[in-house]
DNA sequence: GCGACAG
DNA sequence: ATCTTGTCGC
């Protein structure tokens, strides 16, 4: 089946209705161990890598990667109909073997034009806790709240920007949690000098490493 | 038409 | 995202 922006955009909007915005439900600071996602390209061949990262450990838990060959191109806006079939794969693999309460996808949830970005996109499709992390913003307006600089849509906080020295994040609602817990959940797993939260840094890392392990099948 | 534009 | 070594800056 082709890929139509027209047809995508009607599904994101129908399935925006379905993201929920409530509360984690258990303490932030229970929270044990979090997902991370991310994907890694060599032309039209991608790797996506989701990873178990115990915060109380500071360590990987566990981690699965899929790599295939992608046909649909990067457009602004369309994000997970191109990466969230790998995520799709490399998650259900890696809950095959561990459990894991809350999920970071490189990317946005809620700070989308139809609120509806591959964080939200996954975060649905599992019925589990999301939350978007990104290094640039797509969709929104920044306004200073209460100190912070909050990430706006449609007169709603959807999320925060987070700043550690020279790096900034833009962390936003997936599905299930709330702006804050997002936040702090996103300020907890990121280590001084790195330039994302652990969970996602980590499989940055692994995929871009495994794209070029599968780059010689190439 | 012009500018914006996750990864 | 990716192409890419050494190099400038905090």
């Amino acid at each position: 089946m082709k890929f139509l922006i027209e047809n995508a955009k009607r599904a994101q909007t129908f399935l925006s209705s379905r993201i929920c915005i409530t509360s984690l439900g258990t303490d932030i600071n229970n929270v044990n161990v979090v997902g991370g996602a991310d994907v890694s390209y060599k032309k039209d061949w991608g790797c996506a890598t989701a990873v178990a990262y115990n915060i109380k450990s500071d360590s990987i838990l566990s981690y699965a990667t899929y790599c295939d060959k992608v046909s649909i191109p990067y457009i602004p806006g369309f994000l997970a109909f191109r990466e969230a079939p790998l995520i799709i794969k490399a998650l259900n693999k890696l809950l095959n073997k561990v459990h894991i309460e809350v999920l970071f996808i490189n990317g946005h949830g809620l700070a989308h034009p139809r609120k509806f970005g591959i964080a939200s996109h996954i975060g649905l499709i599992f019925n589990m806790p999301s939350i978007g992390i990104a290094k640039n913003l797509l969709y929104g307006d920044i306004v200073l709240r209460d100190n912070r600089e909050a990430i706006v849509v449609e007169n709603t906080v959807v999320g925060y920007v987070l700043v550690i020295n020279s790096h900034r994040i833009y962390v936003t609602i997936g599905h299930r949690i709330t702006a804050d817990e997002a936040a702090s959940l996103a300020m907890r797993t990121w280590k001084k000098g790195y330039a994302l939260p652990e969970p996602i840094r980590l499989a940055d890392e692994i995929s871009r490493k495994e794209v070029k392990k599968s780059a010689a099948n190439l």
